[in-house]
DNA sequence: AAAAAAC
């Protein structure tokens, strides 16, 4: 284990992590920051979910420290490629940056210009921001990348996924050859290793080897229906919903038109359910994520802008309504719960005309989850009102589990070196019953007595720009405890565990 | 196959 004061970090920057309740790095966190400090290149290789994100803030923060801002001519350029995770790059910021006089601000589309030129005009250090706003501010003269020393590019092979490439290698081109560059991706095509061989300068390669997929932190279920009609499909959301303890949940959906029907049919149902996805304003998804951190919204339906990267701690429930047609994005949505040790359970719906794209998952994840069977009367659909004393619903639907799946021992953890391939233990069959099935793990330890705070206002989505954000008091804070892994809450429990293997 | 991202 790496302490923090190990790393050649300043006493203001150590207190500033000191204060989030940290002492000790990950992995990629020891090995990137005495690197980036000395002032060379990084190519990080890592998923998201490892630290990366303290891992290139922090030898910015400190590497920025003595400088001072000029109008126009940022020193330090961040490129993410979701709002939603140059967002957590800003909050990152926020807290990394608080005992200095860095100022940031956050360059993304969907919102106004005004207060994204005012700050460049006054002069800014960081900008962080996503492609398109940041060319389109360029092309308006709105400020000049000449003057950055530092640039990051974060999620580089998601970029690639979504046509950005050209936009990076403008945006490189743009600035000059002298920076220094810190350069994550999680995998690395042709594409990329074209791109890190153009434009990084002999850069020391720290890789965080690509994590085991599932834990015995995340417990997988499937339920497979006998059709793909919507109704019956929501119908059985609902009744797994019902049936789940859920303190809080994400539902994935493949398309955006299905998220909006499905927050809109669970709103119907009484659920406390609220859409996210691309074609939403983009205040109302700050708001809406904002909600979903602090507890105040307990269901969100998403699209997959939420399924990667998203650091929602706590995430008790993962649905998955379609199958997702890219497996790695099962990997990607299951991993928004079981983090920070918590237990999650993850549920996939799964119809006849889902068997491809199920076959892929089930071969990236090398497991077979438990099945469970539906009655037929659940699929007539279950509402979340009316809780008898033992917390349940009336009408909550007995899963029976019609499997003779069996499940591993609990295993220590081997790192996240590797992918492993432990072999189940072969344990007795456990048949879930109305009975056991409340003897299930507790996933909730949390009573429903979440204290209720009014939503965020839209207006700070203004506040943010200027870098001066309001308080982050409602921003559900990392526990703090004394001797975890620097970066924990980052790190999905499921990727240090071991993978359990179909027998 | 779809999502994401600039106006």
């Amino acid at each position: 284990m790496t302490e923090f004061s190990q790393l050649g970090l300043s006493p203001t920057t150590l207190q500033a992590v000191a204060d989030t309740g940290y002492t000790t790095a990950t992995p990629i966190q020891a090995q990137a920051i005495p690197v980036a400090l000395a002032g060379r290149d990084v190519l990080g290789i890592a998923q998201t979910g490892t630290g990366k994100t303290a891992a290139f803030t922090l030898p910015l923060v400190e590497l920025l420290a003595k400088g001072r801002a000029r109008a126009r001519m940022p020193r330090a350029l961040v490129l993410a490629p979701t709002r939603e995770l140059a967002d957590q790059v800003a909050m990152s910021f926020e807290k990394y940056a608080k005992g200095t006089k860095l100022s940031w601000v956050l360059l993304i589309g969907g919102v106004s210009m005004g207060d994204q030129v005012a700050a460049l005009n006054k002069g800014v250090d960081v900008l962080i921001a996503t492609p398109g706003r940041l060319l389109d501010l360029f092309e308006r003269g709105k400020m000049l990348l000449t003057g950055v020393e530092l640039m990051v590019v974060d999620e580089a092979d998601r970029m690639l996924d979504m046509g950005f490439i050209p936009d990076i290698e403008r945006i490189f081109k743009l600035t000059p050859p002298k920076r220094q560059t810190l350069f994550f991706s999680a995998t690395m095509p042709p594409e990329i290793t074209r791109l890190t061989t153009q434009f990084l300068k002999d850069p020391t390669r720290i890789e965080a080897s690509r994590p085991a997929m599932t834990a015995e932190t995340i417990t997988q279920y499937l339920v497979r229906l006998p059709t793909s009609d919507p109704k019956t499909k929501r119908a059985a959301l609902r009744a797994l919903i019902g049936r789940a303890d859920v303190r809080n949940g994400i539902v994935f959906c493949n398309r955006k038109s299905e998220v909006d029907v499905v927050a809109k049919s669970l709103k119907q149902h009484g659920f406390d359910a609220a859409p996210i996805h691309g074609d939403l304003d983009q205040s109302l998804r700050t708001k809406t994520l904002a909600a979903f951190r602090a507890g105040e919204l307990k269901l969100l339906v998403a699209s997959d802008v939420a399924a990667r990267g998203l650091d929602i701690p706590d995430v008790s429930h993962v649905f998955n309504y379609d199958v997702a047609h890219h497996a790695d994005d099962y990997v990607h949505r299951i991993g928004r719960t079981g983090r920070a040790g918590k237990l999650g359970q993850t549920f996939m719906i799964v119809t006849p005309n889902d068997d491809k794209a199920l076959d892929k998952v089930l071969k990236l994840i090398k497991m077979a989850p438990e099945e469970l069977v539906l009655d037929a009367a659940d699929l007539g659909g279950a509402k979340p009102a009316a809780k008898r004393e033992d917390g349940r619903s009336p009408d909550v639907p007995k899963i029976a589990d019609s499997s003779e799946e069996t499940r591993a021992d609990a295993r220590p953890a081997r790192g996240r070196s590797g992918r492993n391939r432990n072999r189940a233990e072969t344990a007795p069959a456990v048949v879930e019953t109305a009975e056991t099935a409340s003897a299930a793990p507790p996933i909730a330890a949390e009573p429903a007595a979440r204290p209720t705070k009014p939503a965020r206002p839209v207006q700070e989505t203004a506040l943010r720009q200027s870098g001066r954000r309001g308080s982050n008091a409602d921003r559900a804070p990392a526990p703090k405890t004394t001797a975890k892994p620097f970066g924990d809450d980052d790190i999905p429990a499921f990727l240090r565990r071991s993978v359990l293997i179909k027998a």
